[in-house]
RNA sequence: GCCGAUGUAGCUCAACCGGUAGAGCAACUGAUUUGUAAUCAGUCGGUUGGAGGUUCGAGUCCUCUCAUCGGCUCCA
């Protein structure tokens, strides 16, 4: 604090001696662009006095604090632009979020759709209105009455909850005030432009016991331009939803008829899909995995043992009576490795053993999370099970995790999220073990280098896990790979191996999936690539695009040699002008186009045109093909042959 | 499952206050023989997601149901 006169702070490196009680805002000088501050690296209003010795800096809309805070102030503005337009609506919270923020309302009637650009009209207004923005402080029961008056009942149950002693901030602008952490921006002049986006329920704290209240999701930049922008944007990623692609490039359907989460692979799916699954196969062979095959369905009893009818039992479909005896149909293929483990003695020598499957699961997912690829009702895991010894767990999870890392990386995925998933509520096991295979777990993930979040309470009902994640277009992160470290299931199983000292002693396992599911795995890679898949995965890496009627035997000649060096390829053959089928091969996202007229036919010449307009001109077919067949080789992420091959 | 919205030809979308469904693209047929993002003409195509109801009459209004979309919750 400031003794007496004044006090030093340090701007922007520089130190100043200013008086006591000087705000942030006149030591930073603040602009207009200046939204807040940062004193000692926290977060503060402009209007909070700097203390003795500080460090003061700006905060803009230019780092992501300053876009939190702006978006944040953007919300109360919503807020107070709902109370005033429907006066009995209760608020709760209202944070930002990425690009943007939310704010969630009880109200009766419901918003409807027509009622966001009134909401929004009043944003406007309230914005011209510059209301100053001022943060109080108040005692919890100051606070408790406050939100009581206006019989703002969450606002009171989250009061309530704070600790007693603490002072709690609310802000205030014009009538509206809301509790708040803050900082905010001094004045509602300070959005420039705000758009509401869409309409969502949400329950009452992330419950679904609770109530569910109607959740306003919005943007806001300081020019129209940018707010213009980015809805642009949100266009450019709907082209690149792969619930799009996947019609227009014809590589899979769910059809209602078939039912809800069913996916029907096309031939053009099902081409990238195979070979996704023989490099798969390919890999895990080099990896010293042993591939497997187990049925659909197994007794309901090999269930009760894994412990699945007592934890798992949700996701599972019902089941089905055989000759008197229930059966179910898999929502894992775990049991049925452990019963090929079980088939016979195991030593101590033969571990580990890793044997992997692209098993075929069938989960019940409720109806409304379904989505497309990334979230259906009957999925192929590239499963494997690691049943080792209790030494050699930890070696076998690093081993995983970089297997995995290095399976996304062919697919060009270096980005992705990784979460450690603890002991959930329902579980089997003591928590001292869980805490211990947790301990393995974060070793392996150190070990690494790698960053991780916590995820408390997301493990396995047997055991904790390694989440991989990997974002979609629109920015949703999907849990693709997933390592699972299980002490339970071999002891219910009654697994053992005999030890070097000729006792029986129970392995460990480890589950584990690189790419997760082959379904959801293909949905983030459709949208990762838009459909324009490298020539290594496209469906058809080449179209010979005859000029005339008069070329379609040399196009067929040069599509049967392609085809011979199985070579991915298609001719169009439709008597249309070279033009248009140009623009479908490109609109199909083809990685090379062949366009053959007079001139090639006459000296076994293609002229190609690769994916994105550019024209390499003329070159012998053979050197096209050898060009292809080294990019192919090499799984080269995008187009790289040159002109003259 | 919950909240909200939406389902019209294969796709994208029209159809006033309830008055008897239409366009472009695709497909098909024919003409055209084309040199790097759409050649022309014609033809076909619909129990308006499904089932009930209101009405003289329903794509339009009501109820139920299925699916999809955006979220929430849950998950590979």
């Amino acid at each position: 604090m400031g003794r007496g006169s004044g006090v030093t702070v340090i701007v922007e490196g520089s130190s100043r001696t200013v008086p006591a009680g000087t705000t942030a805002a006149e030591v930073l000088n603040a602009g207009k662009d200046v939204l807040a501050a940062r004193v000692d690296g926290r977060l503060v209003d402009l209007s909070a006095p700097v203390p003795e010795g500080a460090v003061v800096e700006a905060v803009t809309f230019l780092s992501p604090e300053g876009r939190e805070v702006y978006r944040h102030s953007a919300s109360h503005l919503m807020a107070q632009s709902v109370k005033r337009l429907f006066p009995r609506a209760k608020v709760s919270i209202g944070p930002a979020i990425e690009d943007g923020y939310y704010y969630d309302f009880d109200i009766e009637p419901p918003l409807t759709e027509e009622d966001l650009p009134r909401i929004e009209a009043e944003m406007a207004r309230i914005i011209g209105e510059d209301l100053p923005v001022r943060r109080e402080e108040l005692s919890r029961d100051e606070a408790v009455r406050l939100f009581a008056d206006q019989s703002e009942t969450y606002k009171v149950e989250i009061v309530q909850e704070l600790p007693a002693g603490q002072a709690i901030s609310v802000y205030r602008q014009g009538e509206f005030v809301d509790l708040c952490r803050g900082p905010h921006v001094p004045s509602t002049g300070r959005i420039g432009a705000v758009k509401l986006l869409s309409l969502a329920g949400a329950y009452w704290r992330g419950d679904e016991r609770n109530k569910m209240l109607q959740r306003v999701y919005g943007t806001s930049f300081p020019t129209r331009e940018e707010v213009d922008a980015y809805l642009a944007r949100l266009e450019e990623i709907k082209k690149r939803d792969h619930r799009r692609l996947g019609r227009d490039l014809d590589l899979f359907s769910i059809p209602e008829e078939t039912g809800a989460g069913l996916v029907l692979w096309h031939p053009k799916g099902a081409r990238v899909r195979q070979i996704i699954e023989d490099h798969w196969r390919e890999e895990h062979r080099k990896g010293g995995y042993e591939v497997v095959y187990t049925p659909h369905m197994a007794r309901l009893d090999l269930w009760k043992t894994s412990g699945h009818l007592d934890f798992y039992k949700e996701n599972m479909f019902s089941p089905m009576e055989v000759e008197g005896t229930a059966y179910e149909i898999k929502p894992m293929n775990c049991p049925f490795h452990i019963m090929i483990y079980k088939s016979r003695m195991r030593s101590y020598r033969d571990l580990p053993i890793r044997w992997a499957e692209l098993g075929t699961v069938y989960r019940y997912e409720r109806s409304g999370v379904l989505h497309g690829l990334m979230r259906v009702r009957g999925f192929t895991q590239d499963d494997a099970h690691i049943f080792c010894r209790p030494d050699q767990v930890e070696g076998e999870i690093r081993r995983v995790l970089s297997f995995t890392l290095d399976m996304l990386a062919v697919f060009g995925f270096r980005e992705y999220e990784i979460f450690l998933s603890t002991r959930p509520s329902e579980a089997v096991g003591e928590p001292g073990e869980w805490h211990k295979a947790e301990g393995a777990l974060r070793a392996a993930l150190d070990a690494a280098g790698l960053p991780y979040g916590v995820d408390e309470g997301g493990g396995a009902f047997y055991g904790p896990k390694i989440d991989i994640k990997i974002k979609d277009s629109l920015g949703r992160a999907w849990q693709c790979g997933t390592i699972q470290f299980d002490f339970n299931l071999p002891r219910r199983f009654d697994l053992f191996f005999t030890n070097d000292r000729g006792e029986r002693e129970h392995p460990y396992m480890v589950h584990r999936a690189l790419l997760g599911s082959l379904e959801r795995f293909f949905g983030v890679l459709v949208e990762h690539y838009g459909g324009a898949f490298p020539a290594w995965l496209a469906p058809v890496q080449v179209r010979v695009l005859p000029v005339t009627d008069a070329q379609a035997p040399y196009a067929e000649s040069v599509e049967k040699a392609l085809n011979e060096r199985e070579f991915r390829v298609e001719s169009d053959l439709r008597s249309e002008k070279i033009g248009a089928k140009v623009r479908d091969g490109a609109m199909q996202k083809i990685p090379y186009l062949l366009v053959v007229g007079k001139r090639e036919a006459g000296d076994g010449a293609v002229s190609v045109r690769a994916r994105g307009g550019v024209d390499l001109g003329a070159m012998p077919l053979d050197a096209f093909m050898s060009g292809l067949e080294e990019e192919v080789r090499l799984r080269a992420n995008e187009t790289r042959l040159t002109a003259r091959g």
